[in-house]
DNA sequence: TACATTTGTATCGCACACGACATAAATAAA
DNA sequence: TTTATTTATGTCGTGTGCGATACAAATGTA
């Protein structure tokens, strides 16, 4: 492997940890309209998506951990946006359910992504080019995730 | 109208995001053996490249701000791998230049590109590819970066 | 049934990120 | 030469991320 191969990973990996927190910072105006923070907006997208879940299968979605997640949620049952609830069928589990505020914000959230999309696409990045992206870092994200599991 | 593009599956932001966490994940054993996290790790990089190099310059070559690299230059120093002078030419300046241990990692490093790249390479991924997506994140990067100076 | 293991969630400590703000030095303007 | 503005760095508060660990409920096993 000669060095400009070498180098590649320090040339994507630096990239994609640049671009992930401009993007983020991109989102703020808008989610700063509804006191979101970007985490918060993925899990409401999950339960827009979900009436209820637990924050396992929360976890799974999202790829966080729950040491990540139980601290959010709990923040966002304090701003009324959802409810943590014990369940009944089994007890360790917590089931996470949208209160009506949280519901609502569903619509203010609607025109986001394509002010996004609209920021993201130029002259020289296509919509192909964007799903070709998704599909390298959905590779990407499977090889690593399994990746986690060998190690457990 | 559906709400299709609210769908998590359908955003590209999403995978963007993961991806960077699970990439930095991927570093950790190996930068684990050395003591360091990722942005430590591309602090070393740029000093290994640059003799000196102000604060500014620092937050400039990596797009972070003072407010996340000054308490992050501070623990390096603690660490022993750098020192942070005042510049005499102007006072206000911060000049920051590796130790001798700071120097030496640079042997260790080396091998890491490899082992990232051998994880990211597979039989759907050539390098081909890395190398094009790798144009989009620093075209987003670029559009993105002069966006927030817009804002000033 | 008694005990060990697994599972689901949470707490703790540390290190980022970043907006808002503070401060001192340098520079520009009046 | 004052005064105003800009520049370089830093502090503070809040919200993630995550490894290590804790703990109770559920499940498996002898």
């Amino acid at each position: 492997m000669d060095d400009a191969q070498l180098k590649l990973s320090n040339q994507i990996c630096f990239p994609i940890y640049s671009a992930s927190r401009l993007i983020t910072k991109a989102y703020k105006p808008y989610l700063d309209e509804m006191g979101l923070t970007y985490p918060q907006y993925l899990v409401l997208m999950v339960l827009w998506e979900n009436d209820a879940l637990s924050v396992n299968q929360i976890t799974e979605k999202l790829l966080l951990n729950t040491n990540t997640l139980s601290p959010l949620l709990q923040r966002m049952e304090k701003m009324g946006l959802l409810q943590r609830n014990r369940s009944s069928k089994d007890e360790r589990s917590v089931i996470v359910q949208l209160t009506e505020k949280g519901m609502n914000l569903k619509t203010q959230a609607k025109p986001i992504p394509e002010k996004l999309i609209k920021i993201l696409l130029t002259e020289n990045i296509k919509v192909s080019d964007v799903l070709q992206l998704k599909e390298m870092l959905n590779e990407w994200i499977k090889i690593l995730t399994e990746d986690n599991k060998n190690l457990e």
